[in-house]
DNA sequence: GTCTATAGGGCGATAGAC
DNA sequence: GTCTATCGCCCTATAGAC
């Protein structure tokens, strides 16, 4: 027998996605996360540097990416090179279930938490601009080839979560990166 | 004689702005700022939700873009159109002198103030999307327009603030969305 | 586990301006 | 008298230090 129940991490961050579907993210303490996974609110902090991350702590998105950045092609440019990475990272959502929809509306609820969101999507930019870089793609064109491919997901994120197609994030990420091209060829 | 000094406001504005700069955000307390500008933490609060919008405040960017939207030509397409919108921006930082740059700085030195200049942005795409539909673009691709002028705006000001051309920010976003193009009609 | 600094807000008191 | 900007006091929660 074990002395403390295992998954300490994962036992928190289930209590704070229910707490915060149930009564609001604002309107729960770190003190309410802690005690419903049997913790204290010393341990949460032990393991999430504040009451935000406990939504994204789990996810590394960046991990995904790179190689499906570096497999593409290489006739692909730098766009197509991003969306192949971006499409991994959908897929994986894609298989997560519905907690990965959870996330997401509660996320999209919070204004503070959206703030957080925003810049973890600038750290999977910078992971995603790494990427290209390391396929000769110039600075410039890295960061532009990975926001632009960022705006895409979260429009296809969007409408994913408003869910009624029932199409996947990936088949809807590809849609939005053709519309992206279009609308970019559209007259000046 | 009034009772007070006047423009209690601004005078918190620059006083944080000069904290800031001295000794970072993290390190400076809102009593500081208080202090700095002869009022008290309480009334700090009556003007801003929160530390973090007082260097965001008073600058209100959404105003500047929508008439220069409407006024693109019929011909402009979605991103010609939000360009538009955004250049009337540039050219207003451009028209700020050195409180402008001075601002920027500090918020890209916190990751804290980070995230709230990426939500302003939402703000500011949001603006760009209702001017663009009166356009009669339709959502999706407004949004699309939208955000990628923003990430062009962003490309942009990052040279800016390295500053070594001298060019002003209009013309570094002009650069930077023809760049844009470029890459969107890059192979797939 | 306790102790402390700070963010942020609720409410009422104050002291001019009118 | 009313109106209004500021202040004072009190409280909770976050976050981190010891």
């Amino acid at each position: 027998m074990p002395r403390w129940e295992p998954d300490a991490r994962a036992r928190l961050a289930e209590a704070a996605l229910h707490l915060f579907e149930e009564q609001g993210y604002d309107a729960t303490t770190v003190e309410d996360i802690a005690r419903r996974a049997g913790l204290t609110k010393r341990t949460f902090f032990r393991y999430f540097t504040d009451k935000r991350e406990v939504l994204f702590g789990g996810v590394y998105p960046e991990g995904f990416v790179d190689e499906a950045v570096l497999s593409a092609p290489q006739s692909a440019g730098p766009l197509a090179a991003a969306s192949r990475g971006l499409g991994a990272l959908a897929s994986n959502i894609d298989g997560q279930g519905a907690t990965a929809a959870r996330r997401i509306r509660i996320v999209r609820a919070s204004p503070e938490l959206w703030e957080r969101q925003l810049i973890k999507f600038t750290f999977l930019a910078e992971a995603l601009v790494k990427a290209l870089r390391s396929r000769g793609v110039d600075e410039q064109s890295a960061v532009l080839a990975a926001e632009s491919g960022i705006i895409a997901l979260r429009v296809a994120t969007d409408r994913w979560i408003r869910g009624v197609e029932g199409a996947s994030l990936r088949e809807l990420l590809e849609e939005s990166v053709e519309e992206l091209r279009a609308i970019a060829s559209s007259p000046s």
